[in-house]
DNA sequence: TTTTATATTTATAATAATTATAGTTTAAGT
DNA sequence: ACTTAAACTATAATTATTATAAATATAAAA
């Protein structure tokens, strides 16, 4: 962990600016709960655990920072609230996400399986992708038994 | 034009839902303005100019039905409002986007694109996928030779 | 046609998420 | 230590959306 939250504070650093104390709460935060997908709340309440004083606004501005700098990526999955969610490191592209209908649940996909379709878009309609959004909703494959099981 | 207010009246009725004069107005707004991506407020102000008396909770409540009913879809750009989108007609997938970062212009894509990828995520993560979200972020064809004249 | 019950609407208030502001604190560079 | 700019807290303001109460319209039953 303190090595990815280093590389972050040189990335941070080469934009000029800082790694603030409130700013470190938060990305250790993030690190943390790196499969969650947390609202802005859900962060702050988080971070308040190692910084008590610190404030919403704060959490807000450095989510929007680190979003500037590509380190977390904003999602919306349609409830209302924006969710952040940390890009693996290293990783080229955004990863995918499994909604359920059912139970909520989020899960991720880290594997690219956008490549075809990108070189699709990029020929055919000549938009030059930088980046991708891709969400699917349906049944988990737990739900999925558990309503065999209800129905049976 | 009538045709297909026509479809939806049915649809509405078939769920015992009516067609209210607001809401023909409605989606007569959406069916004029197809290829845009208007929020809940553009809609309002469209609508006003054909039935002056709607209320905006009224639009909301009736794109809100609308979704429900699948005739329109609510997407998120990123930018804090959601948008209605109607669906084509028969239509069995929701289409893609093409969000341009210069211009802020938005492309749709009819062609389904996703038919391997679905097929993916189904076979290796059991997912049964009932609808899915995809974007793409990047240049557009015109900014992009806008872009290379400005710096010839 | 009148009555009745229900769905829907308007107008407005309330809520929730996010952003802006003012004054204070912190930290980096001189 | 001194200066300057960035960042912070606390709070107010804004924006999008949803809920509520009273009024209206609509379809079905009498």
């Amino acid at each position: 962990m303190e090595h990815r939250i280093d590389r972050i504070k040189k990335q941070l650093h080469s934009q000029s600016y800082k790694l603030t104390p409130q700013r470190e709460a938060t990305v250790r935060v993030l690190l943390e709960r790196e499969d969650d997908h947390l609202s802005a709340e859900d962060v702050y309440l988080l971070v308040k655990e190692k910084a008590p004083e610190i404030g919403l606004a704060t959490v807000y501005r450095t989510l929007e920072l680190l979003s500037e700098l590509k380190i977390v990526d904003k999602i919306n999955f349609g409830d209302g609230v924006s969710r952040y969610d940390l890009r693996k490191e290293g990783a080229k592209h955004f990863h995918h996400h499994l909604v359920c209908t059912e139970c909520g649940s989020v899960e991720e996909i880290e594997d690219d399986l956008l490549e075809d379709v990108e070189r699709i878009v990029q020929n055919e309609w000549g938009f030059q992708v930088k980046d991708h959004r891709l969400t699917f909703h349906g049944i988990c494959k737990q739900c999925q038994t558990i309503t065999v099981n209800a129905s049976s």
